[in-house]
DNA sequence: AATCGAGTGTGACATACATCACAATTATAA
DNA sequence: TTATAATTGTGATGTATGTCACACTCGATT
């Protein structure tokens, strides 16, 4: 387990043993079960996650009791309400177990003395937050000049795994439309 | 004018004057006129912008013809095509001038350099960077969850000022809506 | 002053998508 | 296994929004 953790940072920074336990002995190994909620609406976001194995949905629920998929977080990604977590305050999305799932999880408290003791860390975590903010800028764009359908098949292209791992209702979602429409598309 | 920079840095993270003096010498001052293209589609992205005075706007054309408004940028904002720019690439997008604009530029190499040398720079990207990505995931969210009108008003709500810098045909291709749509909604 | 073009409003109509209802299938649990 | 819930497909219909066409205003240019 620790291993795939070094694999993944290592990934973009080289890490000296040492470097590496010192991370470690920062962040904590967590399992949840399917359905499990990881940070739920309205609690105050203390952590970010690594998902190790397993699946994530990042999702905000509307007034009107309707679920939005904002993010899903496969193997390999961070996640969380980061938008709670760097502000340090109470979550406006949950992010839930969509399988049974591992994750490294790291409080904002480590995540400071991370970044400020280990410049690499700064560094690697810099690195993350521009490539997660040029994803969210992408999903931007795709929402700014495609079609539901097309929307759908860029998704089937960059995810193709996603395809097979979660049900239609939860792809409609994440696309913004409704899953009959979604339905309608696929035939 | 450098005071702006200045201030503008220090509004997250205090400078001594050596310091501010070394990022000054990394970064130039340029001046745009109405409509000049600061960053045009096909082109590589060496450099970053910090808008001091004027509007930009960050725009993508599609295959029809048709521009999509990624984003606007004010004063005290950073802007680019922030994928092309991370990655050194040809950019996507375009950066055009919607009034009379001046800028601090930066090169890729400079923000390199200056992240680098500078570990108070570093931290300043990362909180700018991490910032930028939680509104992108706010931008996200308002397509998921709202119609025009909706997003509409959040707009109004968030930029009271943008509604009377920017004709309305841009803020409509910002809201992913048509202006004829967008004129019935103000109605 | 006359002309031009950018920005805007609005009617008529077309289309994409949502919603509601119901049936069929497949997974899950007792 | 049987029962129960979750997932999916599909028809009928409503609504939001796009597209095309045209007119009007207003500021800039000559």
């Amino acid at each position: 387990m620790k291993e795939k953790l070094k694999e993944h940072i290592e990934n973009l920074i080289p890490l000296t043993d040492e470097e590496f336990s010192f991370i470690l002995s920062h962040v904590s190994f967590e399992k949840y079960k399917k359905n499990d909620f990881i940070i739920q609406e309205g609690e105050n976001v203390k952590n970010c996650y690594l998902v190790v194995n397993g699946l994530l949905k990042l999702v905000y629920d509307d007034k009107n009791g309707k679920q939005h998929i904002v993010s899903f977080a496969m193997e390999d990604w961070w996640e969380s309400d980061f938008s709670a977590y760097f502000s340090q305050t109470k979550a406006k999305m949950s992010l839930q177990c969509i399988e049974d799932t591992t994750v490294y999880s790291l409080s904002f408290k480590n995540y400071q003395k991370l970044s400020a003791e280990l410049p690499k860390m700064k560094q690697f975590f810099l690195e993350k937050s521009n490539s997660g903010h040029s994803a969210s800028q992408n999903r931007i764009l795709s929402f700014l000049t495609s079609n539901a359908k097309e929307r759908y098949e860029q998704l089937l292209k960059q995810y193709p795994l996603l395809f097979q791992r979660v049900p239609k209702t939860l792809l409609a979602s994440y696309l913004g439309v409704s899953r009959e429409t979604l339905s309608r598309l696929s035939s």
